[in-house]
DNA sequence: CCTACCGATCGGTAGG
DNA sequence: CCTACCGATCGGTAGG
């Protein structure tokens, strides 16, 4: 399930348009995910695909081709949405739980290419690896300020803002764990459960 | 920085207690940190102990071994701490504090090995394997079974208490990205701002 | 897309 | 504790 039923309804529809490349990527995923980098080796992937191994350098370069398409598409997506939502007028507090319901959405629909993503980056390669790096420190930095300006402005408890930024991505990826598990709870339930716990976690009481 | 000063100072100013094994342990839990289980190799472990990769066998039988030692080591101390706990006449949410605090002190002062043992466990090998899912599974039973006593009592928000496990868990194991940061709060302030965020969002608001 | 094959590196052993 | 070395597996290429 590397992909969003809603999301990609047209192009499995009409099916001429998932590649043999995107699929290759879809794969990697799934293997990434359940062995890690290091440990999936090409000739499995390529056996998941249902080609010798050699075959696959037809479509990608290398293994590590694979590795940048899947942290980078994903931190792009992020990337995107914070930017977006940063623009809106709306309070602080609404600006995270929007921020936190498109992370919880992504781990819950995209479960594969964020989960690995998220613990596999450190194999990139050394121009990728510290772009990677830099990406990720300027969104945390982003949602940091949005934390801040929260606390300024009285919506939000005051706490160190980088350590709730820490509290809440990981938090979030969480939902790998209640993703494998047996008697998950909907979907909405989940999302609305974490909402309740960090963001409630997050206003002022009185 | 693998071992708790406070721990250890007995046996690092006698020094003799420091076996040639406990030092491979050690500088294992570093490696399999930084590159992870299957990149790091039995090469890189000889050289940061400084020996030759083949008198490593002389301590060890095997990599795997290493990953079983540093993997159950960890289990077995957080399994100790939740039955000493679960015994205390407290209140529920004064439970939960305390098994977070400790949580967050182990990830402070173990660091190494509790990292690996969080995300390097899935290489583990079959019946050592299974034994540690076992584990991981009951201890978060016992941790919701702990949030449900409290739901009931009325000292913890109603919500959905495996979730609740969830997010505080890899909440906590969020302060990684903490160790490895360079403007670090003190670790106090870290561990009373996320006591703050985390507890706090467990508390009934009125 | 395949067969055939490469150099490198791996975990681990033998023997001293 | 070392030197010497093993079989297996790896990512990737050549050539068709």
């Amino acid at each position: 399930m590397l992909v969003c039923y809603l999301c990609c309804m047209a192009r499995i529809k009409t099916d001429s348009h998932t590649s043999r490349r995107e699929v290759i990527i879809a794969k990697a995923a799934l293997l990434f995910r359940e062995k890690g980098f290091k440990a999936a080796s090409m000739r499995d992937l390529a056996e998941s695909v249902g080609v010798e191994a050699a075959s696959l350098y037809n479509h990608i370069k290398s293994k590590t081709e694979l590795l940048h398409e899947l942290c980078f598409g994903v931190a792009n997506r992020f990337m995107q949405k914070i930017e977006e939502v940063e623009q809106e007028k709306i309070p602080a507090a609404e600006k995270i739980e929007k921020i936190l319901r498109f992370h919880i959405h992504e781990m819950i629909h995209h479960y594969e290419e964020v989960y690995v993503s998220d613990r596999e980056w450190k194999h990139l390669l050394d121009p990728y690896l510290s772009n990677f790096q830099n990406q990720r420190r300027i969104y945390r930095k982003r949602l940091a300020a949005i934390i801040e300006a929260g606390i300024r402005a009285g919506e939000i408890e005051p706490i160190d803002a980088p350590t709730a930024v820490l509290i809440l991505l990981h938090a979030v990826s969480g939902i790998e764990s209640w993703h494998r598990s047996r008697h998950k709870i909907s979907a909405e339930e989940l999302e609305n459960n974490m909402i309740t716990i960090l963001v409630g976690g997050l206003r002022p009481r009185k």
